[in-house]
DNA sequence: ATTATTTCTAAGCATTCGCTTAGTTTTGTT
DNA sequence: AACAAAACTAAGCGAATGCTTAGAAATAAT
């Protein structure tokens, strides 16, 4: 009854995602995601209501590509260790080429004010609790440790992992190595 | 011979700091500087050249004020505490009221793309090789340690004290404490 | 083939951006 | 008092921002 969208909105997302990640929010405009996603303004409007729209289902596109590294520490049954596997995964996956690009969470989180973007900012604090919580049930393996210790844990965990999203834009990769090495020596 | 200054520089910079601190660097408008400032247009572009100018008069103004906690640093000799004293006192400094500002130097390194603001990023870098140097000097007080473990350790200690400038925007008071306790655990 | 519906292109909207400039006011020197 | 130099005010510059709209092109149902 009409006319086909002459583009995949899956894939036009996975391209603004990019654009996002390497640049951030404020500095990416319509304009440079227009010329990204290779489709015209209207076309974005239509499709995502806005810029910031826009976002949120790159946000979400870069939960799915995330959600991988998330299920294979869901799968390890080694606690600590397959934590510390997720930090060095997290790395790979955040490098691209020789460029660490950091979190794109974590990114955002540093950039938009809560004041101004509830919307936006509840996003990013519930994909930082789903991982705190891998975190946990992971620490839970070793019979060991106590509870409130476990919490402590996950905090302190969390706390090297938004590190590791800075530091990974600053240091090399003997310094990450070495960071993720001590980290995870007293635990 | 001509007309005075009706401003001070420092005074307006320490109010141009807070500005940026507050919202970054993008996100501060010249209009906003302005207006926090209390000067025209005018007045900023002849004191300061341009919105760089200001930021980077603002980052050295920042430094003098935390000069003062790595002083603190500097003239404690009991190694590790005295770092994890560094931790609460950058805490306590970057807070206002219960609102937690992170790092403004930090800040800026996750806003700001070394390809198009080389200047801005050596300002940064310098700053945090400063203090990972401090901190060497003060794991050295433990002659127990290898040289090549306190290079190592020195790193992690940056890693964590990043992660803490984002940490502190997201977690609760007792959460950090539990941070820093755990981080200094294996020290 | 006609029609209705949606997607496309491309121009343009008001607003804000960093920055400049014309012109006035203040000041110290002569 | 006359002048020169610097600092002020306020208007305005071109460019970029997020977003909208008018109209042409494409598609499916009738």
């Amino acid at each position: 009854m009409a006319r086909k969208k002459q583009y995949n909105e899956e894939e036009v997302i996975k391209k603004a995602t990019a654009l996002f990640w390497k640049n951030g929010y404020e500095a990416t405009s319509v304009r440079m995601l227009e010329k990204e996603m290779g489709i015209n303004q209207f076309s974005i409007y239509a499709s995502f209501t806005n810029k910031q729209g826009v976002f949120l289902e790159s946000i979400k596109y870069y939960k799915t590509q995330i959600h991988i590294l998330k299920e294979k520490l869901r799968k390890s049954n080694n606690g600590v260790l397959g934590i510390q596997q997720y930090f060095y995964d997290f790395l790979e996956f955040s490098k691209e080429g020789s460029l660490h690009k950091g979190c794109l969470v974590t990114n955002s989180v540093n950039e938009i004010k809560e004041e101004d973007n509830t919307l936006i900012m509840n996003e990013l604090t519930n994909f930082a609790n789903e991982i705190r919580e891998l975190f946990v049930s992971n620490l839970k393996q070793d019979d060991s440790k106590e509870s409130s210790a476990i919490e402590k844990q996950a905090d302190y965990l969390m706390n090297s992992l938004l590190g590791l999203s800075i530091a990974s834009k600053v240091f090399n990769q003997e310094q990450l190595k070495n960071i993720i090495e001590v980290t995870f020596l007293n635990l």
